[in-house]
Order: structure tokens, then C-alpha cells, then sequence
RNA sequence: GGUCCCUUCGUCUAUCGGUUAGGACACCAGAUUUUCAUUCUGGUAAGGCGAGUUCGAUUCUCGCAGGGAUCACCA
């Protein structure tokens, strides 16, 4: 590490779960430390202790140790550093830059609620006097402008304590601690990704840095954390935009480095609307247990508002290596799940076959809810992984009420099975659990149970061809795919039946279903005295 | 409402004044294939509107419209 690489952090409050725009917040900062030699930090903003618990922290953690996005030393509890916060305020309130407000709360939102009747009023009044189908009076011309003025009035209080000595207050009385911020001139942040935005300093109120109780804010205790930790690069949401030019002003307060900005857009829904649970907005959790492969994830995210050229496909190394901040786009993209699931059957196609049987495994272990209700509960729009496997598995294994039983149907030889026929499962599923889906056949008990595509397959003419096949199957001792192969096609042409005739049938009887992989590897994969047994079960 | 940001196919985007406006997903058609999938070929589809600058604007400027963010003793 040199002295000029940066050091980064993600900095999410603990609010129950990793939502999908902070893993891709987190993705950018992790990509950006790995492309420079930089440092990942992990600070957990957890100041407002009503909003604190333990679970919500744990789920940030998991969510990124999933996602594969690995940070440098202890995360931070931002909390346990209340003291030093304090600290800067108190020296800040000595420095003059700083100042007591013994407004109250209440007080404050009294203020708020009448600027804002007073702007619903003079909104009324303008409405009258716009209506009015006649040239103003004099009057009425100055009563129009004082309106105008009231009903675009900002919200922006201004404590009256700034030029005040705190001598006037009552002895004892509770105080907030308010930035003494610049009246005149502008604030400007120097943003990688936004440009240059100003701020005229007539529209920034001076913000409260320490609370009445003794606690810090928000946006000075990211500053200070920022300043003490030697954060280079400030990378997040542009929902901090404006907090940005807050904190610009404490930076220049303390006369402290102001890191390098760089203010990424939000993503929305699919239909542009701001994400909720509706659209998308899911913890990264749900996207694991959609079957998404951390890789591919990562890959869609970080394509979601930046690009390289025409590169679509780019894997993690390729990506820190040409991951850069200027290339982030400057408006809000939409969720395409399409556009995910694409991605995800690139990286399983591409996936290590062990490694594809580890997460399949791992996915069925946290399918522990239970299928029926998931089922029941299944809501067209909103696509989860475990409700797409419930469903196959009610239709095909009734009796097996969840995820670990159904891994459990999976003994020593059937995990084999499995692991044997993943090179041809995984060039058909797009998720993980398709993946399992398509292995399903392999546990299934005969009798089978067929569904109706697959018994339109089944008609007599099928089960005469079956019946003539068994005997020529029965007599390969090898039972290899390729000879397997051969007996059948040599059927076929001595019956002068086209191969899909003879082998429909066949991945019928063999796997309940009209679809699956290539019929003699199915054959092949469930061994002889099994494949035997299901088409002797559909014979004539 | 104030402030700030954004605006190219349905979606994600390329283009850094002159292109038949390119790619990817999705969609449609075809080829290959034992099903499906893969793969391959082809197709439909875009610069919000209005001015200005310029020989020439998707690209630069301004206005409008639309969308978004934010305005707490929350983070």
C-alpha cells in the first residue's frame, strides 16, 4: 500500500437488512479499494439507538460476506464513538463555529407547521387573485407578489440563538449545539460522478451537530468517523447529496481534508417508481434464495448505471480492474430481473460443477420454511426461488415439506447422482433452483408420477415402443450414455420411427416430465436397475 | 413549495459535433437439436418538447415538460 491509495468504507445504518441498492453501494466502494490497493472499511451507522439491534447488523454482515465483498479490520460501530463526537462539538462551540440554540423541539415544529399553513393560505390567496378575470388594482398587484413570496417560501429555519448570547437563557435550560454555517457565498461539492453541484449557502440552515441530550447527529458524526478514519473517497447514494454540502461545511468548520465525493444514483423499480417491497427492493438475502450466484449478481449490479464499452459479461478480476467512478452513469436505473436472470445463467453455465452442488445444497438448507405456505402464499409478482421450487416439488414429491427434507431424499449416492448429472442441468436452468429442479427426477419415488404433458407423451403406441426397447436396453451391461445411445437410434431406424418418437417416450417414463436433460444421460445418471424399473412401470 | 440531479430502443447502456445511432436483456422469425436449453442467423424497436449556436446537432447553451432526491434534536 502507498501513501496515495485510497481507503473507502460502506456505511449502512443497521435498519434489519442489506437492501439491494446498498450491496451495490458497497460493490462499487469494494471494487474501487481492489482496483487501487486501497482499504474497504465497514462502519455501521448506528447513532439512533431506537432503530439498533443486533439482528440488523448480523444481516448486513451475512449479506456481504454472501455477495464475497471483504473488508478490512472490525466494522466500526459508529455508537461507540459518541465520546469523541461529542468532543468535536465541544471544540467546535470553542472555536466559535459552532453555537448553543435553546429552541425546542417543539418549538421548532411549531415554526414548521405555521410556515407551512402560511404557504397553504397564500397558495389560496394566489389561486383567488389568478382567477380573477380582470386587470389587478394596485393593491391587489402587491397583495399577489406578498403571496407569491409566503407560498414559496422555503421551509428553512434559522435559530435565532446564532446571534444571541447564551446568557439570555434561562440558567440550566437544555441546549442543541448548531453549526455556525456561512450565510453568504456557496457550497460546492467536487463530485465524481455528479460534476460540480453549488449550493447557495442561503438555503442551509445551520444544521444541529449535537443533540440536547449529549448526542451526536448524524452528519456530524459521519464527518468525524470520515475525518478520524482517514476515508480518501466518500462513495454512496445520491440521497446524501444534500447532506453532502452539510458536512462540507463541518469539514471546512475544522479546517479538516474534504474527501473526494462521489454520489452514486438510485435504483428504482421496474416501473420507475421508487423501490419498495413491491418492486424488488428486497433484502440481498431474497436474491440468494432466488438461486442468483454472488458472481453474477455482482456482475448485473455493477452493469446497472455503469458500463465499459459493449461488455456485458465481465468477470470480478476483469471488473476491479476497469472499475472507475467517472463511468458511473448520473441517472436512476430500473430492476430487470430478465436482465439478472440472463446474467445468472451465464456464470452457471460457466460454474464449477462442485461448486454449483455446494450452493444447491446450502439453498436447500435454507429452505427450511416450509414449502405448502410458500405455495399458498405465492404472489405472481413477486418471484422467489423457494416458491418456484414449492411448486414443482408439491406436483412432483408430495410429502416432502420443505428444503431440508428434501435434501435429506438425497442420500450419499443421490448427492453422486446429482454432481453427475450437473453438467447437463446446468445448461438449461437459469437459477439455482431450476438447477434443482431439473435434478428432482433423481429422488423421486416410483412410481412416478407423470404430469400431463408428460402423459399426452405416454399413449399406447408410446408404451409398445417402450416395451420393444426395454429388452435391447436390458442387454447393455455397461449402461453408458453412448451406448445407450446407440441401441436406441439403431431401434429407430430398424422401425423407421424418427429418434424424437422413440425417445420422448423414454424421457416420459424416466422422468415424469416432457423436459430434461438428453434422455441417455438420464438413463445414465440413474443407473440401470432404476431406469429399467421406471420404463418397465409405463410399458404396455 | 425551496434546493439539487436526471431525460438515447420496453429495460441497462455506447456515442465524447458529421455514424445506415452500436451492443446486451426482453420480444418475433428462422437454422441446428431426441425434448428443453444452449448455439447460430435475421427482424421489430430510441435521442421528451421548443428555441439558439453551427456548414452540420443525440452530442454545446437556454427555456419548457416529465421523472427523481432532499428539506428532523432519523440515518
Amino acid at each position: 500500500m502507498t501513501a496515495t491509495s485510497p481507503v473507502v468504507r460502506f456505511a449502512p445504518s443497521p435498519t434489519g437488512y442489506l437492501h439491494i441498492g446498498g450491496a451495490r453501494t458497497a460493490l462499487f466502494n469494494w471494487l474501487y479499494a481492489k482496483g487501487r490497493d486501497g482499504k474497504f472499511l465497514l462502519r455501521i451507522e448506528d447513532t439512533d439507538r431506537e432503530r439498533n439491534n443486533p439482528q440488523a447488523v448480523a444481516a448486513i454482515i451475512d449479506g456481504l460476506t454472501w455477495l464475497e465483498l471483504d473488508w478490512n479490520g472490525e466494522p466500526v460501530s459508529q455508537f461507540a464513538r459518541a465520546t469523541r463526537h461529542r468532543e468535536v462539538a465541544e471544540s467546535m462551540l470553542a472555536a466559535g463555529t459552532a453555537y448553543k440554540c435553546f429552541m425546542t423541539a417543539d418549538e421548532l415544529t411549531a415554526i414548521r407547521e405555521r410556515i407551512e399553513a402560511e404557504r397553504e393560505t397564500a397558495k389560496n390567496w394566489l389561486k383567488a387573485l389568478k382567477s380573477l378575470d380582470r386587470d389587478l388594482t394596485h393593491d391587489e398587484k402587491a397583495d399577489l407578489e406578498a403571496a407569491t413570496e409566503a407560498a414559496t417560501r422555503p421551509l428553512t429555519v434559522f435559530s435565532p440563538w446564532r446571534d444571541r448570547s447564551p446568557d439570555d437563557a434561562p440558567n440550566g435550560a437544555p441546549f442543541a449545539i448548531r453549526l455556525k454555517a456561512p450565510r453568504d457565498g456557496e457550497t460546492v461539492i467536487d463530485d465524481a460522478v455528479q460534476g460540480r453541484v453549488v449550493f447557495p449557502n442561503k438555503d442551509l440552515d445551520d444544521l444541529i451537530i449535537l443533540r440536547s441530550d449529549g448526542n451526536p447527529t448524524y452528519n456530524l458524526a459521519v464527518v468525524v468517523d470520515d475525518h478520524d478514519m482517514g476515508i480518501t473517497h466518500v462513495v454512496r447514494g445520491v440521497d446524501h447529496l444534500t447532506n453532502a454540502a452539510r458536512q462540507v461545511q463541518i469539514y471546512a468548520a475544522n479546517a479538516w481534508t474534504i474527501p473526494q465525493f462521489a454520489h452514486v444514483p438510485l435504483i428504482h423499480g421496474a416501473d420507475g417508481a421508487k423501490l419498495s417491497k413491491r418492486h424488488g427492493a428486497l433484502g440481498i438475502e431474497a436474491y440468494r434464495s432466488m438461486g442468483y450466484l454472488p458472481a453474477a449478481l455482482r456482475n448485473y449490479l455493477v452493469r446497472l448505471g455503469w458500463s465499459h464499452g459493449d461488455d456485458e459479461i465481465i468477470g470480478t478480476p476483469q471488473l476491479i480492474e476497469w472499475f472507475d467512478l467517472p463511468a458511473i452513469g448520473r441517472s436512476a436505473a430500473r430492476m430487470d430481473l430478465k436482465k439478472l436472470e440472463d446474467t445468472n445463467a451465464h456464470y452457471i453455465r460457466s460454474a464449477d460443477n462442485a461448486e454449483l452442488l455446494k450452493r444447491s445444497r446450502e439453498l436447500l438448507e435454507l429452505y427450511s420454511g416450509g414449502f405448502a405456505d410458500l405455495a399458498s402464499e405465492h404472489d405472481a409478482k413477486v418471484m422467489r426461488g423457494d416458491v418456484v421450487l414449492a411448486r414443482n416439488v408439491l406436483a412432483l414429491l408430495p410429502g416432502v415439506p420443505d428444503g431440508k427434507a428434501l435434501a435429506a431424499r438425497f442420500n450419499a449416492a443421490g448427492w453422486d447422482q446429482f454432481a453427475a448429472a450437473i453438467p447437463g442441468l446446468k445448461e438449461r436452468a437459469k437459477t439455482l433452483p431450476e438447477l434443482i429442479d431439473g435434478a428432482l427426477f433423481l429422488v423421486t419415488a416410483r412410481p412416478l408420477k407423470i404430469d400431463d404433458k408428460a402423459a399426452k407423451l405416454l399413449d399406447s403406441e408410446a408404451k409398445a415402443i417402450i416395451s420393444a426397447l426395454i429388452p435391447k436396453l436390458a442387454a447393455n451391461a455397461d449402461w453408458t450414455a453412448a451406448d445407450l445411445e446407440a441401441v436406441v437410434r439403431q431401434h429407430a431406424e430398424d422401425t423407421g420411427a424418427k429418434l424424437g418418437k422413440v425417445a420422448q417416450p423414454l424421457r416420459a417414463a424416466l422422468t415424469g416430465r416432457s423436459v430434461s436433460p438428453p434422455v441417455f444421460d438420464v438413463m445414465s445418471v440413474l443407473g440401470r436397475t432404476e431406469a429399467l424399473a421406471r420404463l418397465g412401470d409405463q410399458a404396455a
